[in-house]
DNA sequence: AAGATCGCCTGCAGGC
DNA sequence: TGCCTGCAGGCGATCT
């Protein structure tokens, strides 16, 4: 499921090859995708335009047109684009110099929202906290979002507003770098466990990055590539094989209906 | 009012 | 072989 690294990556293959570009047609096949819009009412608005941007914020991917107008797109969970034809193509965009991009979603999870450029911060703001990989997500602001909350510090840290980015993947995994069991009641975390926790969401990140994030089935890179953070995995899926750090076990459990793997050893329930 | 649960979706794995 | 059930989970809605 496409997380920070994977939309990160999108992102980045994607930049080259849009930025500049103007959309000749914009077919949209799902009205899921950009419900409760009208798809033609939303085809409209981006056809003729110009892609002056492709970033970033959270899990969101955003075209910022040159009409000012931006694209907001969330892949949720099967989401991914691709220059190959393939199935499931939810829509198509073809640019000035014949490059044809498609919109692929099996699960039909994923939107497509277009804003006027003065509503894209707001909007964005109010569904993300800080980048953990930028300047605001430090230590403090960890324990002030933890303190006070008796619910599984995974379930905190699953929410968009604490951490912009961070899915079911990279919370299992940054728990376990940190060594903080994920049932922990997230007010019980002492400031050294914090402190561990946050390096560990960016180590995690930046690791999954690096590998051009984690192909289990779906997600493929716009290049048609597979991603290679599932070989770094140290828990998550990993349930019955042996901790990569001391060979108990891993176990999985479930939080806030996710699936959820950790070593009961490095990450015991009840103390650092 | 935070926290828990449900519904949306489809493909696939596992059981019989 | 083919049907059935469970599972995958981000996020908004709904309930407690």
């Amino acid at each position: 499921m496409p997380e920070l690294p994977e939309v990160e990556t999108i992102r980045s293959q994607l930049a080259p090859r849009l930025t500049g570009r103007a959309l000749v047609s914009v077919e949209i096949l799902d009205p899921r995708l950009t419900r409760p819009i009208d798809l033609f009412e939303v085809a409209e608005e981006l056809e003729g335009d110009t892609i002056a941007a492709v970033e970033r914020r959270g899990k969101y991917l955003v075209l910022r047109m040159e009409s000012g107008l931006a694209l907001l797109v969330h892949l949720r969970m099967t989401g991914s684009f691709g220059f190959e034809p393939t199935s499931h193509e939810r829509a198509v965009l073809g640019l000035d110099d014949g490059t044809r991009l498609a919109y692929r979603d099996v699960r039909r999870f994923g939107t497509w929202l277009v804003l006027e450029n003065t509503e894209v911060e707001p909007y964005l703001a109010g569904k993300n906290g800080p980048e953990p990989l930028g300047p605001r997500f430090t230590t403090d602001w960890l324990v002030a979002r933890l303190s006070g909350r008796r619910a599984p510090v995974k379930a905190v840290l699953l929410d968009q507003r604490v951490a912009a980015g961070v899915g079911n993947i990279y919370a299992d995994e940054a728990l376990w770098r940190a060594r903080v069991n994920p049932l922990m009641p997230a007010e019980s975390l002492d400031p050294d466990e914090v402190r561990r926790l946050r390096r560990a969401v960016r180590a995690a990140l930046r690791t999954g990055i690096e590998r051009q994030g984690s192909t289990l089935s779906d997600y493929r890179t716009p290049e048609g590539s597979r991603g290679g953070m599932q070989e770094e995995f140290k828990v998550y899926g990993r349930d019955g094989l042996p901790c990569r750090h001391c060979g108990t076990t891993i176990a999985k459990t479930r939080v806030g209906g996710r699936g959820t793997w950790y070593c009961p050893r490095c990450q015991p329930h009840g103390a650092g």
